[in-house]
DNA sequence: CGGCGGCGTTAAGAACGCGTCAAGATCATC
DNA sequence: GATGATCTTGACGCGTTCTTAACGCCGCCG
């Protein structure tokens, strides 16, 4: 049986969940702050968490970071309608889909399956390779025309990060904060540094890249 | 059998509807004003509320956001004819579609139609794609005839906006403060410059749109 | 008929983002 | 403590994008 906890201080939503989640055969506890949220994470060990970015006493992008410091279940974020910022700040943090309030029941059970589903198969192909390289997620390796190249520490996190997400658009801040950690999500020259230097190392024209794609504004992408 | 809760006071209105809705097979409800229209919304969960801007003892749009605290079923909403600002509140109060009293009954059951359509299928790949174009929005990427359309940050922004609210009006207080956050409400005249550009690279003919529709006074609507 | 407001189009300067180079600062290693 | 690699920071040029203003069109109303 599938355990959900749903942290959210409002009382007819959380009723509205508990119901409909328990008609549905889910386990569901919840909690109605932050700070509990957390303790309750760390004690039920739920399956998929669904959280409420408005909460009392903490700010939605905390309680995300505090669960992500050590556990990748799923996390499915509410949040009101026109709150674009909130919504990419959360999901910058490591959430993994979100729903806007007002929901109906039927989105948020799909989000919930959706979710349950791409949490189990964890094991990815660890190898991505184009025609020009390939990248060994496994063995932190890079090769290329037969022969190793040697990445720094940092070149190779940011490769690694966009190879994990191939095909899609990283933004600026998703990359800064996975590679740099939180506090460097303003730094975007470094971005382009390194960039510039994974380029130098892995594109056959570095002026014109086939791989490591810019979308201005945005961020960058990885594609094979 | 699809469901509908009609909140009017006027007898005459509410038994045209009662009779053409019923012989069409649908569900009807009825209620004479806001409250026991609130009180009605809750104990019957009719898949679609038609609401009567007009009612004696509420105003319309706070009815509006009564229902939309916990639930997202459709609303569709009757306004007098010339009562402008009226009908912007109640979409921005999170009403789906209007109509304009006198109304053809073909016209609102065409509305009811495509509201009831819109509201059933929880879009679980974020995809949406017209005759002319797709828009991947997990992907952040635009195709037009196989090839990767390149839009700037702000138009990604406004698209995505719109395509997330298919079918649906979107006013233009909305999309300002989506895109371009609160304190640009009224700079209305970045809507145009951007529609533009977005019919530019989007639509077969620009001048004469056919996906991103304007609802003169309103706002816009995509139209997939 | 003429003014007014909403909409679409275009253009131009300002502002910003990106890539590049290079010079310190920092770290690891011996 | 010296050396070399790596990371941070600054400056600059270039192209793109944003913002703003001006103008034409159309429907509405006095």
């Amino acid at each position: 049986m599938t355990r959900v906890l749903v942290i959210d201080d409002e009382v007819p939503i959380l009723r509205a969940l508990k119901i409909n989640l328990a008609a549905r055969k889910y386990e569901v506890s919840t909690a109605a702050d932050g700070a509990s949220g957390l303790a309750a994470m760390a004690r039920e060990r739920p399956d998929v968490l669904i959280l409420d970015l408005g909460l009392p006493d903490m700010d939605g992008t905390d309680v995300i970071r505090g669960v992500r410091g050590w556990s990748s279940t799923p996390i499915i974020v509410l949040s009101a309608w026109g709150q674009e910022s909130q919504k990419v700040a959360a999901l910058d943090a490591g959430a993994d889909d979100y729903v806007t309030k007002p929901f109906g029941m039927d989105e948020l059970l799909a989000r919930l399956r959706a979710a349950v589903r791409r949490a189990a198969p964890a094991p990815d192909e660890p190898v991505i390779s184009t025609a020009e390289f390939t990248v060994d997620l496994a063995r932190k390796r890079v090769t290329r025309a037969g022969a190793d190249v040697r990445l720094t520490p940092t070149e190779w996190q940011l490769l690694e990060v966009l190879a994990r997400n191939a095909e899609r658009l990283v933004t600026q801040r998703q990359l800064l904060q996975e590679v740099w950690g939180p506090g460097y999500q303003n730094e975007a020259h470094y971005l382009r540094v390194y960039m510039a230097s994974l380029r130098r190392k892995l594109e056959p024209d570095p002026s014109a890249p086939r791989y490591l794609l810019t979308e201005p504004g945005m961020g960058y992408r990885f594609c094979p």
